[in-house]
DNA sequence: TCAATTACCAAACAACTGTTTGTTTGGCGA
DNA sequence: TCGCCAAACAAACAGTTGTTTGGTAATTGA
């Protein structure tokens, strides 16, 4: 995320086969068919998510998923553009998790308890698939479309947040960026253990709501 | 930071120049003959601060410093002990500014504003010597003694959350950690503007405290 | 005055980075 | 059977990275 590349970035989201891709004809076990460009971005979304980005070659992605990394371009045209489409993934996986698991709740508090305890399952566990979401610190750096689209994740948040039968005085968007702020930092503390990420994110709703 | 250096770190913490460093020939304006190696670290820190550790490079420190690249192993003897020392520096610096705000107050809840207030401070003003602090995200490929600089200086902390009459049933460990979350997370949205660091930290330190 | 030390320069090193190029493979539709 | 095309390989490219080495002015203590 250099700010001078080392060439012009495309705007073009790859190739994109709206035909059907031939199946691997390699391998042992024949894997699914699948859509290939989605185990890249899985693939380098474990990676990002773990070890951030500038600390994962495209040489690393190409290994886990055993292909050379110059063939890594014919998927996507840049470590960047990469990086654009797993970040993108991972908005729209936690949104369906989110979004599904506030769905039939009524109590605003229920619902914002329900959203964080998904936000932190996405952030810390197995998959851990939102992790990618917050690997990056340097906002000023980081593509506008990733800005963007983060954006559209936390308006999630915005909403649940105005729901809520807060007291005036309260800023809706501090109450926001404090409790999003404080799951996110988890994952610099966090370690699998007694508490769970459900567990957390309870207790830390717990120490914002009011008796 | 990455787990196999290419060289062995020393354990060693620089030459240590007790004699007097003889100042600077070249340049025009004489600067004060003050400690070389202070000023390394705090350029340095600056840009760790701004940039993040991977982004910056050592030619990118001695740039600023107006000094050859190699010369900075000099005074250090490898970019992971310069972060060290830059970390190191920069919990000193923290924990000085949050130990004054904090002494001469009798209030529980005044001392951890006021403590509060001086973290976002370092965190966000002109400044920003403690922003270091936060702009590693991977733990586990963090040094170990930055990990115990960083334990020490969020001691701090738990002892002011101790001294709180929280209500029963508020675990302290997420009450401080949540906090901490939320305020470090602030580097991540926050701009210079109508809100300053120090009414940033009160209005989520209100969120949290119980009217 | 002279040897030692401090703090640097100049130049290179090997390893690694993202990326490009030309070529090959295998299956599918015609 | 033929040509097409997705998807990969093989090999290199140029630039950047942290780091090392050997030398050299300026200052200092003796």
């Amino acid at each position: 995320m250099t700010a001078k590349s080392q060439r012009a970035r495309s705007t073009a989201q790859a190739p994109s086969p709206k035909t059907a891709p031939r199946p691997r004809a390699s391998g042992k076990t024949q894997e699914l068919p699948d859509d290939r460009r989605q185990v890249l971005i899985s693939e380098a979304a474990r990676l990002f998510g773990s070890k951030g980005y500038e600390n994962t070659s495209m040489r690393d992605i190409a290994a886990v998923v055993g292909i050379l990394p110059g063939s890594l371009y014919y998927h996507f045209p840049s470590k960047e553009d990469l990086f654009v489409a797993v970040y993108s993934f991972a908005v729209s996986q936690s949104l369906d998790a989110v979004k599904q698991a506030v769905e039939g709740r009524d109590d605003a508090w229920a619902r914002l308890e329900a959203a964080c305890i998904a936000h932190m399952h996405g952030l810390l566990d197995k998959n851990r698939f939102a992790s990618v979401l917050v690997s990056h610190l340097a906002v000023d750096t980081l593509p506008e479309q990733v800005v963007t689209l983060r954006d559209k994740y936390e308006a999630v948040f915005k909403d649940l947040v105005a729901e809520l039968p807060l007291p005036a005085g309260v800023d809706q968007r501090i109450f926001r960026l404090g409790l999003l702020g404080s799951m996110n930092w988890a994952i610099t503390w966090y370690r699998p253990g007694v508490e769970t990420p459900a567990s957390i994110a309870r207790k830390l709703l717990n120490v914002i709501r009011r008796a």
